[in-house]
RNA sequence: GGAGGGGUUCCCGAGCGGCCAAAGGGAUCAGACUGUAAAUCUGACGGCUCUGCCUUCGGUGGUUCGAAUCCACCCCCCUCCA
């Protein structure tokens, strides 16, 4: 094990918020494996860029001899971290439980070390309080002091509703912590408040209390919001590799650095050369390009990236179309399928009236060649390569 | 329990008896330009058997030739008072 001040600076490289410095400081002492917390909602098993600055964090524990315990939180998923967008999820049947858990190990193991991770479920400890065990729960903390919470005090000044079960959630999460003893708890900005919570609430159960890391959210693909899943601007870890390439490669130039900054595992100071390149002049797209096949190799490998590129440049420099495409069978019973019933049913459009106006558009284009007839009949027996807009592609056999 | 305000298409937000599939902005999509970047310009943005037709404005029922707009009841949200 690194000395304690070279494990310290490793653990603060790239993190949001320390707290408390002094207290790592004594548990690194200690000399024994700590306790790293991270909880997960197991209502969405599809693990993209952004939970990797996470993952890659608790990666770091476990490489400086640490055990991560990976939280899934099943118990609370039946409440929802607030948003003030949804109500209460409907439970998770406990056969759906298990097979999110898997769909996560098959993911974060991409990452984490197998070895060195607890996998656990809230519902485990949870299920067994009582409503009198949870109501002494509730006493402990106040309702002034749920209201700093900042999305809270939002709603609540906005004249936004606010359930009362969702004081719950952050109460909770708090609780974890202490039937974890977890020593330290990691998690995004957005979390501090929970994980805060989780300080009080092991003080009060005379445990010592963790600390708190919070990591950068990483923004999505639009650069603005953050990367989810329900905004549909993400890059899913699972994803092939040309996807993940073009979905790297149509981020903004500034939004380039950000990812550098937060995905890569460059020393800063390649990134900071890097940087200096395109001030001076250097095309940005060749630097993402650096930071896409990075990126596609972790979660593939190398061969795979440099492929990836090959593959980039053919379609959107030269206007190839993709090696690969979804093949679609269609049938259609009378000899032929208006064109713009065709596109919706290839799921190339989601409506038909979404199909027409691309065509006006002259977004559409069959076998390469663009479609100006709204009223085009497709005859049966043909099987060709229909394309809407520039990444919507498939190749689609009409059957009569 | 009392008084008041409000629920409009993905989001914000106009409309307040016919000219409303519903202004404007955002998001999104397409075309042009490019580096599938940004910015910009143009257009689209409920559905369909698509130059026309059908279904939307919290819900139900009514008034009317005609309702997002008026009435009744109901549901939901917010504010103030208790």
């Amino acid at each position: 094990m690194l000395d304690i001040q070279a494990q310290l600076a490793e653990i603060k490289r790239g993190v949001e918020e320390l707290l408390i410095e002094e207290s790592l400081i004594e548990k690194l002492k200690e000399g024994r494996p700590l306790r790293i917390k991270a909880g997960f909602d197991p209502t969405a098993p599809d693990l993209h860029f952004g939970h990797t600055v996470l993952l890659n964090k608790l990666r770091q524990f476990q490489n400086l001899g640490h055990e991560v315990m990976f939280l899934i939180g099943d118990f609370t998923a039946m409440i929802g971290d607030p948003t003030g967008k949804s109500a209460t999820r409907p439970p998770l049947s406990r056969d759906d439980v298990i097979e999110n858990a898997r769909t996560y190990e098959h993911q974060i193991f991409k990452i984490l070390d197998p070895e060195k991770t607890l996998v656990m479920f809230n519902s485990s400890w949870m299920n067994a309080m009582s409503s009198a065990d949870l109501i002494q729960l509730a006493a402990r903390h106040t309702v002034a002091r749920m209201l700093e919470r900042d999305d809270f005090n939002k709603r609540y000044n906005s004249g936004q509703s606010i359930a009362i079960h969702e004081f719950l959630y952050p109460l909770i999460q708090g609780y974890d912590s202490v039937a974890m003893k977890a020593d330290v708890e990691l998690g995004g900005t957005d979390q501090k408040f929970n994980l805060l919570v989780g300080r009080q609430l092991q003080e009060a159960f005379g445990q010592k209390p963790q600390v708190v890391i919070t990591m950068p959210i990483l923004e999505g693909l639009d650069g603005v919001q953050k990367m989810s899943k329900s905004l549909g601007n993400y890059i899913g870890i699972n994803e092939p590799p040309d996807e993940q390439f073009g979905k790297i490669m149509s981020i903004s130039d500034e939004l380039m650095w950000r990812y550098f900054e937060l995905l890569s595992f460059r020393p800063l100071s390649e990134i900071a050369q890097l940087r200096q390149k395109v001030a001076e002049g250097a095309n940005p797209r060749d630097v993402k390009f650096e930071l896409a096949k990075e990126l596609v190799a972790r979660f593939h490998d190398q061969t795979a990236a440099e492929a990836a590129q090959a593959n980039f440049i053919q379609r959107f420099q030269k206007g190839a179309l993709p090696d690969e495409m979804e093949e679609i069978e269609l049938s259609a019973p009378q000899g032929c399928m208006a064109i713009a019933n065709l596109l919706k049913e290839a799921g190339l459009a989601q409506s038909t009236s979404e199909a027409m106006r691309m065509i006006s558009q002259g977004a559409v284009k069959i076998d390469g060649e663009r479609v100006s007839d709204r009223a085009l009949e497709v005859q049966a027996g043909t099987a060709r390569i229909y394309q809407v807009g520039k990444r919507k592609f498939a190749r689609v056999l009409l059957k009569s």
